[in-house]
RNA sequence: GGAGCCGUACCCAAGUGGCUAAGGGAGCGGACUGCAAAUCCGCGAUCCAUCAGUUCGAUUCUGAUCGGCUCCUCCA
């Protein structure tokens, strides 16, 4: 089966036809470095990872490209906002500078002890701001743009085909809340910034053409995504909420800019919830605590839980489908994952089978393609319980399955050893309160005990 | 106010207009063990929120109702 992929813009899956044979090209809305990533954010890079190995799976040399948000934004498009940037480097008492590389390096961090693979660039956009005001002036050039004392704004009735990914209608969509703050100075509710201007307390500015300031947020996707993909180019990911605002921007900037197709296919990963809704700080607060879930990836560590097992917890929704967060949920991928670490090679009849085998390989493949059905991948995989077919499509699922079950060979420390001699003569005298006493020692240590008929065998416990 | 999504066993979660509704975890039964843990084997929804409708036939299509969520505002 064709690698299939659901296209946001179309709302079908399609069969993937990269724009160059044997290459695809992917752009990922990626790091906001004012905070540490959260396990919602992570989710959506597990997603993108997947996709990235599964383009690779089919053959394709994949360049990928994520970029690095460290230009802090307003909230609003007008002044009243926060800027969370702005705001982290108070907080923190650093500058804006050193707030961003901090936490850009935390989720690279991250994404290593998650099998993330790195892309192969990561663009700032501070180091980028020549190549969007390239672009403010292109759209300048072509009458897509107008400047108040507030910003260059980008004129959305000037494109027609506004808000068409999102489906939009934007006749509908003027607001009703009073908590969003309007611009008085906009044309159009819809029309968002490009470069703002006059905005003095504003830690990070570089000089423009239209005066000192710095890029609106969507601005720097284009850029950078253009310039190392090419004007256009095959996948562009994120989480869903960027479909109605963020993407759909990006998408009238980029092609007012150049006259063509931004992007070929467009895919969004849905949210983690936690306590039944999108995670927020007040609603982690609300729970209990032994029912909270942790909301990092350091405090998941620090937890107990190795980070490969929220991986598996990933893989088993579908990336179109919100996932719920729960602590049991991450026992139960705990639990899981730890049992496939566990599967036995020498028993593994299906590898013998070259014909089951390949029988079995296609049809992990066949889901695999049909718009990355890992969910039934790793149902498929589980009911064989082949060791040759997980470490297989490892590739894929990067859950280091062969490192793992390899590990378990390992010699055990003299002070393990002297342990498991004494329990030995314990149990050999039939000393049995001494023998559990040292089996509890040896379990608090991180050791598997295991009695049978052919003796006792210690292993280290993998999760 | 507008747009959209979801509701499958105790929990997480796939899936299909009609063969036995994946898989995992928990639970239960058994094997193993001195007893355990780990592991292995076996069992688990006559039913897919509710109510109508379309259909020879719907969990899967349509409509309504109830419940939950997301977006329209920085957001994965």
């Amino acid at each position: 089966m064709a690698l299939t992929i659901f296209n946001t813009m179309t709302r079908r899956k399609e069969v993937f036809v990269p724009l160059e044979e044997g290459k695809a090209s992917l752009y990922c809305c990626g790091l906001t470095v004012y905070n540490y990533a959260h396990v919602g954010n992570l989710r959506t890079y597990v997603f993108e990872d997947i996709l990235r190995r599964v383009l690779r799976f089919n053959g394709y040399a994949v360049l990928h490209v994520q970029n690095v948000t460290d230009v802090g934004h307003m909230t609003s498009d007008g002044d009243a906002g926060e800027d969370k940037m702005q705001k982290a480097s108070e907080r923190e008492s650093k500058s804006p500078w050193e707030i961003a590389r901090f936490y850009e390096e935390a989720a690279v961090r991250d994404y290593k002890r998650l099998n993330i693979e790195i892309p192969e660039v990561m663009p700032r956009a501070t180091e980028h701001i020549v190549e969007m005001i390239e672009i403010i002036e292109r759209l300048e050039k072509r009458g897509y743009t107008y400047t108040t004392p507030e910003a260059v704004y980008f004129d959305t009735a000037k494109f027609p085909d506004y808000g068409k990914m999102a489906q939009l209608r934007l006749e509908s969509q003027r607001t009703e809340r009073d908590d969003v703050i309007l611009d008085e100075t906009k044309r159009n509710p819809s029309d968002f910034v490009l470069w703002f201007l006059n905005k003095p307390t504003h830690l990070m500015q570089w000089s423009s053409p239209w005066g000192a300031g710095y890029p609106g947020w969507h601005i720097e996707c284009s850029a950078m995504s253009m310039k190392y993909l090419g004007e256009t180019f095959d996948i562009h990911c994120g989480g869903v909420d960027h479909i109605p605002v963020h993407h759909t921007n990006e998408i009238a900037q980029s092609e007012c800019a150049t006259g063509h197709l931004f992007v070929r296919y467009w895919m969004h990963g849905e949210f983690l919830l936690m306590g039944g809704g999108k995670m927020s700080k007040s609603k982690l607060l609300e729970m209990k605590e032994e029912e909270r879930p942790p909301s990092t990836l350091q405090e998941l560590i620090d937890r107990g839980y190795d980070p490969l097992a929220y991986r598996y917890l990933c893989l088993q929704a579908h990336y179109r489908s919100e996932q719920n967060f729960t602590v049991e949920s991450l026992e139960a991928a705990s639990t899981g994952l730890r049992k496939i670490y566990a599967t036995d090679p020498s028993r593994d009849t299906l590898a013998d089978d070259a014909e089951a085998y390949a029988v079995a390989r296609q049809r992990v493949l066949d889901a695999m393609n049909d718009d990355l059905a890992m969910p039934q991948v790793v149902g498929i995989l589980n009911s064989y319980g082949s060791y040759r077919l997980w470490i297989e499509f490892d590739a894929v699922l990067g859950l280091d399955i062969a490192l793992r079950t390899q590990r378990a060979e390992e010699v055990l420390p003299t002070s393990v050893q002297n342990l498991i001699e004494a329990r030995n003569a314990a149990r050999a005298a039939k000393n049995w309160s001494e023998s559990d006493a040292l089996r509890v020692g040896l379990i608090e240590l991180g050791y598997d005990v295991a009695d049978s008929p052919q003796g006792t065998t210690v292993k280290r416990r993998l999760l």
